[in-house]
DNA sequence: AATTGCGTGTGAAACCTTTCATTCCGGGAA
DNA sequence: TTCCCGGAATGAAAGGTTTCACACGCAATT
């Protein structure tokens, strides 16, 4: 256990002053080439790793960006992740990955450890509608970009169209014949799954259907395990009144209502189609591959990071956006062909 | 954008010495019920939040730990994360994320940003059998655990018996009356599949079966699109000299070759059956759902947070121990029934 | 009355890096 | 020869927290 070498004992050992080790580190050409490599062969002589701390406590700020999604188990989550990522790192910033299970605590608990990291900024895709946390995080000057969820125009935020995606949705199922439909997702309290929701019923109403060719079966999360649930209940309906499809808000809750389907011998797409939301790579490798409607899940991250960098960078050029995206329908096999 | 408190704020509010605001935090019964009152009351009235990099500074050890895992994008991870953050909290640690992909760059690119962090402890899927850089880390004494694979007496490591979980899967298969099996699985470089390949070869000598009723077919990755690829060139095999049987080295493979298989109208398990290895939640979720040799994840990622955390307040008392789990197998129906 | 001890509180040092005003030096211009 | 200029290097200050040796005041003991 060797005592780590700091910026003295490399400028000692390359007989220059501490600024210059500085230099050679941050403003390389304002060195001459040769002190230049004499303090580089010093640094490698002594093994010397900066302190990250300590730049941090001098810059006021840390290279640490949080991301606070909804739940890590997620691939829709880990893919919008691994998007953010790449930006993030280019720029020599860290990511800080944050699950906060639906869970307003653990959120906040998050955001104050972000706030103490003094975070160079932070994308999250908030539990609750509003966010007192949040808009007090911005105040003190910490950037915040909304995911998934639409912004005021006050604030920047990267989402999807939830409203049309849900109208791809049903549009498809419609013009494969289905009357009697089945929403499957929850809690209400999760904005997305509300939109998703109104898109729906806005198809419907399109397509001159009565509002109750639309059953709302909602679900406590976003999982498969509810999923599984909910798809018992659809399997244990009088087969004259069954839906002949379902919609579910997301892909795990997809896989689950599938499984349950096939555990009981009802044909998918035969007796019930089935549209999923996301489409998450399991969603092709379903045994059933999943109809799903696609989010850009990566160029999502990657939009977020981009517009937290901008603002972080040049907080007073800077203008706050509200990117949208636009869904798309993938048809695969679970809602059969024409 | 309000400039931030600190200490000597709170202290000048209060009436105090900075001294008796960090003891506030600290050590709280150091401090009369009185005062602390008092400097609670100038806290909140100020906003002051504690600057993290000014604390880890002066500790010389940050409170973040790395999480270096081999593909975040695979469910066996997270879970493991998810359960090395349940302890990770409980001690006020922050965890951070990586996810390696396989690469070494990327790997020690990990590294040497969790060096300069003076990260309190690393715990780490190392992609290739030896590996520098940590031991350098381990020098300068920050922790390391192995996570999934195991050390030698001189460093701790969780893993779970690969081998053992290898035999189970083949035992299990022979029991069925197959004769003909395919491994899946690769690259070679990656120990765990070595292991499970080894341990299903032991276990049909075991039953006194030919080496050559395992035909071996590696993968450039264990992610589903290498099982879909795979999962083709067994449908394409004439039907007589085909496998009757799959063992894959991870649940991402299994799904692939199962989506194959289903698009291919081969019938699981009655034309082949197939064995999975993590148990992730989508392996039970899977249309036909997977057998699958079950790895306690959020155990291992538990118990690898309580070896480093031990190591990290204690270094000289810790004792270095290889933790390692049985598997287990799940059996489900993509095995069929006896 | 002097001493001891204890419970509270103090204040300066240390942690390490970056920045910036300043100094130094050699060469070209006047 | 003197002056000026620009490139290169310097060194001290600043950033916020924790720790620890020390001081203070009061009560109990001798």
């Amino acid at each position: 256990m060797i005592e780590p070498a700091n910026v003295l004992d490399v400028a000692a050992h390359a007989g220059v002053s501490v600024g210059t080790v500085s230099n050679v580190m941050n403003r390389p050409e304002r060195v001459s080439p040769a002190t230049r490599e004499r303090v580089l062969a010093s640094i490698s002589a002594l093994g010397y790793v900066r302190n990250e701390a300590a730049r941090q406590l001098r810059a006021g700020k840390s290279r640490t960006i949080g991301l606070v999604v909804l739940d890590i188990g997620n691939p829709f989550f880990t893919d919008l992740a691994a998007g953010a990522e790449v930006t993030a790192t280019k720029h020599g910033l860290t990511l800080i990955l944050c699950s906060s299970n639906d869970d307003v605590h653990r959120e906040s608990h998050y955001l104050s450890l972000l706030q103490e990291q003094r975070a160079f900024g932070i994308l999250i895709t908030p539990v609750a509608r509003t966010n007192t946390a949040i808009q007090q995080l911005r105040r003190r000057g910490t950037p915040v970009v909304l995911v998934d969820r639409t912004a005021g125009r006050r604030q920047c935020s990267v989402s999807v169209n939830d409203r049309l995606g849900g109208e791809l949705a049903i549009d498809h199922l419609v013009s494969r014949g289905h009357r009697r439909i089945a929403f499957v997702g929850g809690p209400m309290s999760i904005n997305q799954v509300v939109e998703r929701l109104a898109g729906a019923r806005a198809a419907l109403r399109a397509a001159d259907l009565p509002d109750d060719a639309l059953t709302v079966m909602e679900t406590p999360a976003l999982n498969v395990a509810a999923g599984r649930s909910m798809g018992a209940e659809i399997v244990a309906l009088p087969a004259p009144g069954r839906p002949t499809a379902v919609f579910c808000a997301n892909d795990l809750l997809a896989l689950g209502v599938l499984q349950e389907m096939t555990r009981s011998r009802l044909q998918v797409p035969g007796d019930i189609a089935i549209v999923g939301y996301d489409d998450i790579d399991f969603a092709a490798a379903a045994a059933v591959p999943l109809t799903s409607v696609r989010q850009p899940r990566a160029q999502l991250g990657l939009a977020a990071m981009d517009l937290l960098i901008e603002e972080g960078l040049a907080p007073d050029e800077h203008q706050h956006r509200q990117v949208v995206f636009e869904p798309e329908l993938v048809i695969r096999d679970s809602t059969g062909h024409p």
